[in-house]
This record gives C-alpha cells, sequence and structure tokens, in this order.
DNA sequence: CTTCGTTATTATCAGTATGACAATTAAGAG
DNA sequence: CTCTTAATTGTCATACTGATAATAACGAAG
C-alpha cells in the first residue's frame, strides 16, 4: 500500500483540531550525580502553592515545537543553571506519570527524564539559580528518599533511582557519571554510590576489565598506593550481568 | 516543613489554567499474543488520511479524567473487541513518543503501552471491529517489522519487542502470554516467539524449574509422548538471568 | 635507601551456572 | 509389545562467582 499523498495533502489543508482534551505536558527530571561516595539529586523548594515550600523535580511545560526530551534539557539548563554545551550529561526518558489529580491546579501530564552528571566522584557541579525563583540544591538520594516530597515526585525519584540502579547491572551507564577516562576506583564508587553498598574491589576489576576499553595510561600517584590505569567507557552489553548484592 | 493546606486551598480556588501549549495525548497499545508458535501483534490499518491505508497501533485519545494506562484499558477493549473482564492481560508502560511533527494533523504526544494477552499458545484470541471503523487484525511481529506503519508506529513497535524481549530474560512476564497454569514446553514457547529462535528443552527446564512453582499435578498426555507437569508463575526475578542467545 | 603504609591488580579455590548432548521415563498408537 | 513422541533428568567440560590472599607499585618517614 503506497501512500496516497495528493490525498492526504487535501486532507491536511482542510484538517481543523477539535475536541480533545486540553492537558498540559511537562517534562520533569530525576537528575544524578555522584559526590564524596554519595549519590545526590538535584530538587528545588518549591516557593509557591500548591505544596509551597517542600521539595520538587526540576522541569517545566513542554513547548509547541520540541519534544519532551528537548524540554528536559531546556530545563536542566535553566533551573540548575549548568551549562551543558561544556559539561557531558546523560538523558534518558524514565517514565510518563499520568494520574488525572496528580496536580490539583489542573490536568498535567509529566514525562520524567533520567539525567546523569559527569563528576570526578568527589565534588558536585556547582548549581545556580535560573530564571525561575527557585534555585536547585543537592540533596543526598538515600536520605531525600524518606521525606515526602511535591506531587507525586517522591514516586518518580524512587523509580529513577530504581531504573539507574538495574540499569547499571548490564550496561556501563555508570561511567557516564565520570570523566570520561577514569580508573576502576571510580567506578567503582558509582556502583557504591547507586546501590548503597560496598563491592570487593578484586573481584569488582576481574568483571569490569573486559567490558571497558584500557587507555594503558594510568594516573600519577596521589597520595600512597599504585598508580591506577585509566578506562574509557564503550557501549557494550555486560554479560552475564553485574548483579546487585541482595540488601542486608 | 508542614504543607500550608489553607493557603494552598485558596491558591487552588482563585488558580485559572492559563498559557500552556495545547498538546493532545493519545495512548496507544503494543498488543502482543502468541498463536501457532509464533508472536503476533494487533494493528488496524487506517482508513482515513494521513496514512491511509497503512497499519497502525490501536490507541485513541487520553480522557480528562483517565489516567494513561485507563485510557489504554480502554482503547483496547474498544478497538479490538477484546472483553478484558474475562481475558487476563498484562498492560505496561512502554515510552512516551513526542516529536512534535510525529503526527502531520497537530501536536500529538503518545503514552505507548505494552500489552501482553494471555493464550493457549495456539490459538490467537479473536478480534471484533468496536465502535470504530477499522477492526484490528492480528500480524505476525517478526515479519510486519520489515514493513512501513503510519506514523512513527513501526518504532514504538519495535521498541516494545526489545522492552518484551529484554524483560523475559530476568522476569517470568513471558507466563502473562500463557494461561494461570501452563507447561515449562509452553512457555518455552513464548521464549522461541519472542526471541525468534530455539532454545534447548533440557537446559531451559533446568533453569525455569527453580522459578516456577509446580502445581504437582500434570496434563493429560495430548498425543504421543509424557505428560507434562503443570507450573504458576509468581514475581520472582530470574537471577542470574536467562540470557538470549546471539542472533545468529 | 630502606621500611612502612596504602592502594591497585592479580591469583587461588571451592561452589555454582552454562551449553551441548545423551539417557531415561512416560505416555498413546498401531 | 513395540514404536514414536515428548518430558525430564543426567553428564561433563567450561565459565562465572564470592571470598580471600598474594603481589606489585607507589609516596612518605626515618
Amino acid at each position: 500500500m503506497t501512500r496516497d499523498t495528493k490525498g492526504e495533502q487535501e486532507f491536511l489543508d482542510a484538517y481543523k483540531p477539535k475536541e480533545y482534551p486540553a492537558i498540559a505536558v511537562t517534562a520533569d527530571l530525576v537528575v544524578f550525580a555522584v559526590g564524596s561516595g554519595a549519590l545526590y539529586t538535584a530538587l528545588v523548594r518549591r516557593g509557591g502553592h500548591p505544596f509551597k515550600g517542600e521539595l520538587a523535580l526540576p522541569g517545566g511545560f513542554v513547548g509547541s515545537r520540541e519534544s519532551a526530551e528537548q524540554a528536559a534539557y531546556r530545563e536542566l539548563a535553566e533551573e540548575t543553571g549548568l551549562d551543558l554545551g561544556h559539561l557531558p550529561v546523560h538523558v534518558e526518558q524514565l517514565a510518563t506519570y499520568s494520574h488525572p489529580e496528580r496536580d490539583p491546579r489542573m490536568r498535567v501530564v509529566s514525562v520524567a527524564h533520567l539525567a546523569l552528571l559527569a563528576t570526578d566522584g568527589h565534588s558536585l557541579p556547582e548549581l545556580s539559580a535560573g530564571t525561575d525563583a527557585a534555585a536547585a540544591e543537592w540533596h543526598p538520594v538515600h536520605r531525600v528518599l524518606e521525606e515526602p516530597m511535591a506531587f507525586d515526585h517522591a514516586a518518580i525519584l524512587r523509580d529513577g533511582l530504581d531504573r539507574l540502579a538495574g540499569k547499571m547491572e548490564y550496561t556501563t551507564v555508570a561511567a557516564r557519571m565520570l570523566p570520561r577516562e577514569f580508573t576502576m576506583t571510580q567506578l567503582r564508587t558509582v556502583y557504591e554510590a547507586v546501590w548503597n553498598t560496598t563491592l570487593a574491589a578484586g573481584n569488582f576489576t576481574r568483571k569490569m576489565t573486559p567490558q571497558l576499553d584500557d587507555t594503558g595510561r594510568k594516573t600519577q600517584a596521589a597520595a600512597g598506593g599504585a598508580p591506577a590505569s585509566l578506562f574509557t567507557a564503550s557501549d557494550r552489553h555486560i554479560h552475564p550481568p553485574l548483579a546487585k548484592p541482595r540488601t542486608g
């Protein structure tokens, strides 16, 4: 069946958008970065009703001429002041939240995204207030998960953490939270921060070595200890997966 | 920080929905079922422009007072005539497609869902035309994937298949495409249909047995061959995962 | 320049999982 | 009873895992 281009063009010229429910679409962000051995997320504190004073995910309306992912990048820059042209950032779609009463003001469907920022594992990227009033601040994920949040954002944050934790079992996505070249210990620190656990260094190296590309170079040994090899990540799948230890 | 209920109520009473982009939200469905050893999907053929005559996913607008998932269930019933009260069906969200030009008529954001129907592995559920003109028909997935489809529906179908194939590695979701009680061979047939490959029966049984609950009962041996044990599935995760054989 | 503390990497080993394939068991059909 | 078919169990070499130890490569302190 070949497309009927002429009939289709006539149809489109005559087409008038009509009765469909008026729904606003937003792009919200679960932003993760690793600092001082712990996983942090960028949250804003709401300055107005509803949920005044509570923590919320950064995000905003999807514009008429942009995709949800484009809106996510734009809002990430606007609400955190991050220079995305400079900073490597990984953004992927998480899920869409569409319960009719999730926003008491009006019908809002939110396309949530997962954003991973690259750090050296020690210091977090500086966040600055954007055009909107509320500035984003870093919060330790495993602590803030126990507090209430605005709207259904606590559930979204939990889903984002679960997604990242799961995906790290069978991909090298954890490397997106590090500089392009990193050491095995830096990568292990990301796993430990996200999984909130500790991993045996030797076994971790044995498992990850064949999944990474060895640059052949080594770090300048910082203070005590041998110099570490520098690796880069590719998009290989980890097989069999690196299992997250059962919680306990 | 406790919620300021009084101030919030006043705010909500005064709130008027205002300038946000007008975007229509739809729920589309990738419906899978296994029949005669192959994976099938329910598709409608478009009767009007645009993409007149091409295959499309069933779906429709999300109503003002329903979630995207509720809309998916409703559209599944409407466009396929399936009695969901009777037929066990698994629905989960797949992803949201929001490219600004994905529908030439107007701005439409689609929340795609994955729906798995239970069959005996041989015959497919009967589809009947719903209120809409176009009736859904079953199409073999691995063949229809090579044909063009309306809108971005070919990409959505591909994503749905990838999601199902991947999830079957580490969950027992394949059992959602079978009756509550099923044999090991029936389950293996689902894996083979989705993965489009063959699996060694003995190794499959060894791997899956500890993931399932044995009812202790057996089938009446149909024609030749020993009777098979009947199992039910729980929500255990398969660990380590059952790896899909590398294609070839 | 030797020793010590620290960290990265490699090695060992027992237990478990895998893929390929063979053997056994349990029907129904002729 | 024997043949055919299908389900299940067994075998075996290889690979992977968790725990733990041994080795190697530094900087710093004496």
